[in-house]
DNA sequence: TTTATATTTTAGTCATGACTAAAAACGAAA
DNA sequence: TTTCGTTTTTAGTCATGACTAAAATATAAA
């Protein structure tokens, strides 16, 4: 069964609210995140739950299905492929890429994508540090933490954000914090669990805890 | 005003059909252009209509307007140019981008555009031979005829086809008969208009007075 | 256990873009 | 100038995906 660019939209938002399938999730924080109202997520459930892609038991949340999973994890491998070549064929800044990916992301065409990840070498990680699921569907997650619960002086890489919103990395692109820039923690204010970071073993920078949060890092 | 894909691809079909605005169109010759029936045809000219990128006068053809023109020539240059992209850059062959470039050209995003020409090294020409628009909507054509309107002993250079249909395409592919081949047209069938055509000065092969009509020349 | 509040679904509407069947208009031939 | 065949438009319907307002259900509080 096909699905139309908005139903994989649903699809993709829900996979993403339920943690991979791992929880069920509600009308209201799909709609909230879709940016539409109640009401027209409720159409789009039924819509769903007849291809198969979700359960849904009304009034009670919707999960994905292993069918759906598959699906969403097809539309994520598109988007962040697409994100690559933005940035590293094209020249677009890691905060220039999301809303063009989500277009891109509905081109059907599988040698299509197939061709662009041969060209893009294979990459097994997105400008925001996102892994790309493989043609299976099969993620290679790599372990990682918000930098404000790293202890102080401790080193690690930073490797992703949570939030990809351009304000957070046009901020993140002034203060040096770039993916795989290379971090210490030299303080972290117990008040109100701000943060004093090293960056590349040269610049100092002050961060907010709720910066910090949306800054993931692997330990080393 | 915005233009819907649907919106964008009848244009794009009447901006083709009256030969870039030079001829009116009837709505039977859109219909069977874009696989629809007239009726929906109808429905559509009146939005095209009102959006003032044709001037529509019932039961009359629909004539193309300056603000219309300039629009299809948009869609027809970011068709184009991701057909450059599939064939340079991606190793398609060129039956193979159609339907593919058939999506792409409705990504909205001028930045992608401009990247995308930069990134080709600014095309002039697609892989069926076709001039690239520039963002002005400027065409360069180059002067060109069907090769069996060409002379006994005439050499030439094959610059372009008429019919991109994969089968065709691929037929080409067959005899050597690419973009760039340089020929020379050994004999005419008076009886049936075929042609006997040597090929990079090497390889001599016949073809159809219809097979011919479709392969376009610069005369040298 | 009843009530109140928040959540979710349904009912009814709208826009887009397709279709079929029927009506209207055009243009050529009689 | 009337008729006839072709072209085109209109009327009515359907599917998709959105909306508002109202009804239904679930759940937490009294
Ligand atoms: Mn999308
Ligand atoms: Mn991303
Ligand atoms: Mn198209
Ligand atoms: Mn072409």
């Amino acid at each position: 069964m096909n699905l139309t660019t908005a139903e994989e939209n649903y699809l993709k938002a829900i996979y993403h609210l339920s943690d991979g399938g791992k929880k069920s999730v509600s009308t209201n924080d799909i709609a909230a995140e879709m940016k539409t109202k109640p009401a027209s997520v409720s159409d789009m459930l039924r819509k769903l739950g007849d291809k198969e892609v979700i359960e849904y038991r009304k009034y009670y949340g919707v999960n994905i299905t292993e069918e759906g999973k598959k699906r969403a994890l097809q539309t994520i491998r598109k988007h962040r492929l697409w994100e690559v070549f933005l940035v590293d064929k094209l020249n677009f800044a890691w905060d220039e890429v999301h809303e063009v990916a989500e277009e891109l992301e509905h081109i059907q065409s599988p040698l299509l994508i197939q061709r662009l990840d041969a060209f893009l070498d294979y990459p097994k990680f997105d400008p925001h540090g996102d892994p790309i699921p493989d043609e299976y569907g099969d993620v290679r997650a790599r372990p990682r933490i918000p930098i404000n619960e790293m202890e102080i002086d401790q080193s690690g890489q930073i490797v992703a954000v949570k939030d990809s919103s351009a304000a957070f990395l046009r901020y993140l692109d002034k203060v040096g914090a770039y993916i795989g820039a290379r971090i210490k923690v030299l303080d972290k204010v117990e008040f109100d669990g701000s943060l004093e970071i090293l960056v590349d073993q040269k610049k100092s920078i002050f961060m907010s805890k709720d910066v910090a949060g949306n800054i993931l890092a692997i330990q080393s």
